[in-house]
DNA sequence: CCAGACGTTGTT
DNA sequence: GTCTGG
DNA sequence: CCAGACGTTGTT
DNA sequence: GTCTGG
């Protein structure tokens, strides 16, 4: 799964984390704790010279083929799984991956009588990257835009007590590995699996990120006492 | 040949 | 765009 | 992912 | 219940 996230800390991180150039319009964008499915998030992209960038792109992916652009809101994710095979999917999987980088993403627990938000970051407090494809697709009245989908997995050990998905989150060495058009799909499709348990800390938070209005550091604050929400 | 699908999640 | 079903 | 809408006609 | 928008 992973249909909402967070990012935020200086846009410097990103150069720095995943060695890319920032985008003028990418080098606006202000902290964010309830990044959502068709808002436009800072995604790492590689040109064939090598260079990396970091561009806005739509979250919800829309095949070359679509003829609207409602199918993004059901395309937010990718099973890792099938991707190579999956008409929605295949063509950017063999040439336009992507990483989205990410402070922490929030995952659902289903409990009696509802769902129980919690966050997930990175237990070093670095920078996550997920595994992601984009494409650029063409409206009728012809104007180009690009968009993005976050690939997923199954849940690690930690993760399972959440939920039976998750997002693939990249080692940190295995970035050019992803985003190159050198390697191989036998190498690339090996790093589509789930990340080691040592790589995550959790914990639940308010149900106000339920509401993609709600925005603010207070998303990810520990909720004192989640059952009573 | 043309027409129609093409996807994920979670829940039932 | 490309594949499947009819 | 959740929240919120869920319609038609004609006209701009 | 199901789809669209954020």
């Amino acid at each position: 799964m992973c249909g909402r996230y967070a990012l935020y800390g200086p846009v410097s991180r990103l150069r720095e984390r995943f060695s890319a150039n920032i985008d003028e319009l990418a080098a606006d964008f202000g902290p964010r704790y309830n990044a959502a499915p068709m808002q436009l998030l800072p995604v790492v992209r590689q040109r064939p010279s090598g260079e990396r960038v970091v561009h806005l792109l739509r979250w919800g992916l829309i095949p070359g083929w679509a003829k609207d652009e409602t199918i993004a809101t059901r395309l937010s994710n990718a099973r890792g799984e099938t991707l190579a095979e999956k008409p929605a999917f295949r063509t950017a999987y063999r040439s336009r991956r992507c990483i989205v980088p990410a402070s922490g993403f929030y995952e659902w627990k289903a409990i009696p009588g509802g769902k129980q938000p919690y966050y997930i970051q990175p237990a070093n407090d670095e920078l996550f990257g997920f595994a992601g494809l984009w494409e650029r697709w063409t409206s009728p009245a012809g104007t180009p835009i690009d968009t993005f989908t976050v690939v997923t997995t199954e849940a690690n050990e930690s993760m399972r007590a959440l939920h039976e998905r998750m997002p693939v989150i990249l080692q940190p060495g295995d970035d050019n590995l992803w985003l190159s058009r050198d390697t191989t799909p036998e190498r690339f499709g090996q790093l589509i699996a789930p990340c080691p348990d040592a790589m995550l800390r959790m914990h639940p938070v308010s149900k106000a990120v339920g509401n993609v209005r709600n925005e603010g550091p207070q998303l990810i604050d520990a909720s004192s006492d989640p059952q009573s929400q």
